[in-house]
DNA sequence: CATCCGTGTGAAAACGTTTCCACACGTCTG
DNA sequence: CAGACGTGTGGAAACGTTTTCACACGGATG
């Protein structure tokens, strides 16, 4: 039944040997294409088995150029937000027989375009891509030129590259909506990463965009240091300084988590004292004390589509760039109208209080 | 300064014409392998610049059979824990040239067997896995047989194999004494897909054999479904069948997040009422309002070492199993010792009840 | 009986590399 | 000056496939 073990790779050649017939039979044969005898399977099917044969993919990747991989580069696999797109991509692709090999940047642009090259001399046959500067990226000009499949995730459309994504501006209007109704004025918009991701920046034009629609004043723009986002002690601090603040837009769930722990650390409360919103919908939001309010997306499906999108491409047909996929704001108990003593009071300290002034003071402290 | 988009791909081939001299003088330029002349190395770095040349992985993989590829397999990323190993082999990895490719089983043993032989037929020269079921996959088999160089992740040492991991066992009687020194004696511990994971088979065992070790009655198993762990009310109905119980060890962190909701739902307190200690250790548990206690590990440094064995073995280096990496209790405030009335009482129903007649009851409830 | 066709077959080219080998130069040694 | 030696060099083989091409064989058609 098993073989010994050959160290020694077996090819088609040991095949058509033993089946003793030409190697274009054997192939033939194992790859159903073109015509064979009866005999000739019966002979070449038997030797396969016996000898525990297996194509080499890399052999068939040299002849046909096919090399049956596609490449996916996203930021980091330890946000779960990457990572449920790649198991995305990956549930996609599984049905195909392609293969993924993954790269991560770590948020860094020289990384991503190393990277990109990389996966290009690979051989792989499109790339699935979340960068850190798609807008201009040598590497990505290089795949383009090339003719190579490419499809994004999570960037807003650019170039005319398809891309799969929320509509990040337009979910953040709706939570600037969502605020105004509620009577709160005094917002913020907290980010980590703020200048190296498209996504945060679309989600705080959007923000900023509805507030002003809605009569508000502009919100405060706070943009976080890791430090800061992974100690709610300094978080709590910097909290401090925002006077009057009533509502806070995070631009993930894990941030809006730390507000709230920041916010317990100063004894105050979610939502009587600080109004939060997060983004992504992470299931845990759900389970917490008081469940988070948020606009849930779909990483998996983004990843989905993506992976869709480009076999689409390989495939040749020219599709057009898919529609947003949807997002879905879920309600929480982390969001609930300002204290009465705060609604409609624009006395006091000009708002929003300039970001750099903040960061000095962050620096001070 | 950018070339035109020559839809062909360029092969040294065109650099030794451009450059006016053999292939292999090419090759031996750009490889920076065997002596060349000053000028034919000007003259051949000049044209590989100019056609913008980068060698075809593939056709180096075909001659050199080093395909620079290692294979991953993992559960799946939508899980944090694996997300966060495979970035961690994906960094112990990039210093070193090689590129992953990934697969995951979505805990489908037979998946995995048909990932690895996917992987095999790459050409990958090594694998890291973490699989459902490693003592006896035809697939690995193959794979040792060939004297494919293999690296475990999170499994327990089997048969020789290398693997990286945390001492579940030790782990789990940690948390056991924990238990017992407070006080409790009424304890259970809750699964996800138990039969299915060595780990949590291992976690169970240690816990078990930790509380006889303290005197007290073994544990009550308690095996979820999907559809239970991610309902709270259902995990509701089933803890207040649990009579007694005064402290739950959850096989993972978002497990024992869940419990805590539950318990809120059944208006009961944590840790009043029920003690929860989680495992993995992941930072949003930190961050709630009742700090999760648990098991710190370390996944990305899993996924490190696992890498790290993996290349060792490819260098030919014969790597001891390394120890098993460090993991730490973490304290949080979702650990208590039981109300003093709960304290030393055997009186009542025995303990633990029997895990069939809970499932019965759940299903008839 | 000469042709034509369809079927099954195997040799060989091609894919892009690396590396072995042989060879052509010089320069040094005896 | 004959030989040995070192340095650059390019042709060609090899890696494992797929596919083109030519051919051989038999049966049907003129």
């Amino acid at each position: 039944m098993t073989h010994v073990s050959s160290r020694q790779k077996i090819t088609i050649k040991d095949v058509a040997r033993k089946a003793d017939c030409g190697i274009a039979t054997a192939s033939r044969v194992l790859n159903r294409s073109g015509p064979t005898s009866a005999e000739a399977r019966r002979r070449v099917e038997e030797a396969a088995r016996e000898l525990g044969f297996s194509f080499s993919a890399i052999g068939r990747a040299l002849q046909s150029s096919r090399s049956m991989t596609i490449g996916c580069l996203v930021p980091s696999l330890a946000n779960p937000v990457f990572a449920e797109a790649v198991q995305g991509v990956q549930e996609a692709l599984s049905k195909t027989g392609y293969q993924l090999l993954i790269a991560s940047s770590n948020y860094d642009g020289e990384a991503d375009c190393a990277a990109i090259s990389t996966l290009l001399d690979k051989g792989v046959e499109g790339l699935v891509l979340t960068m850190v500067a798609p807008e201009r990226s040598a590497a990505l000009d290089r795949a383009r030129a090339r003719g190579i499949p490419l499809s994004l995730m999570f960037h807003d459309p650019i170039d005319g590259l398809p891309t799969a994504h929320v509509d990040n501006f337009e979910a953040a209007r709706e939570v600037a909506r969502r605020f105004a109704d509620l009577g709160h004025r005094r917002t913020a918009f907290l980010a980590l990463r703020f200048s190296s991701s498209d996504r945060s920046r679309n989600r705080y034009t959007g923000f900023c965009d509805a507030c002003r629609a809605c009569g508000l004043p502009d919100p405060a723009l706070i943009e976080l240091s890791e430090a800061e986002a992974n100690t709610p002690e300094l978080l709590a601090t910097l909290l401090g300084k925002l006077d009057g603040l009533t509502a806070i837009f995070a631009s993930n769930d894990f941030l809006a988590i730390a507000v709230q722990k920041a916010v317990r650390l100063r004894g105050k409360k979610v939502p009587q004292d600080l109004s939060v919103v997060g983004f992504d919908g992470i299931e845990i939001g759900r389970l917490l004390d008081v469940p988070l309010a948020t606009i849930e997306t779909a990483p998996d499906a983004i990843g989905r589509q993506a992976a869709q999108t480009l076999l689409d491409l390989i495939q040749g047909k020219d599709c057009a760039q898919q529609p947003p996929l949807p997002f879905n704001f879920r309600a929480g108990a982390t969001l609930a109208p300002p204290r009465p003593e705060f609604r409609d009071d624009d006395q006091g300290a000009t708002w929003p209080p300039s970001v750099h002034s903040l960061e000095t003071d962050l620096k001070q402290g």
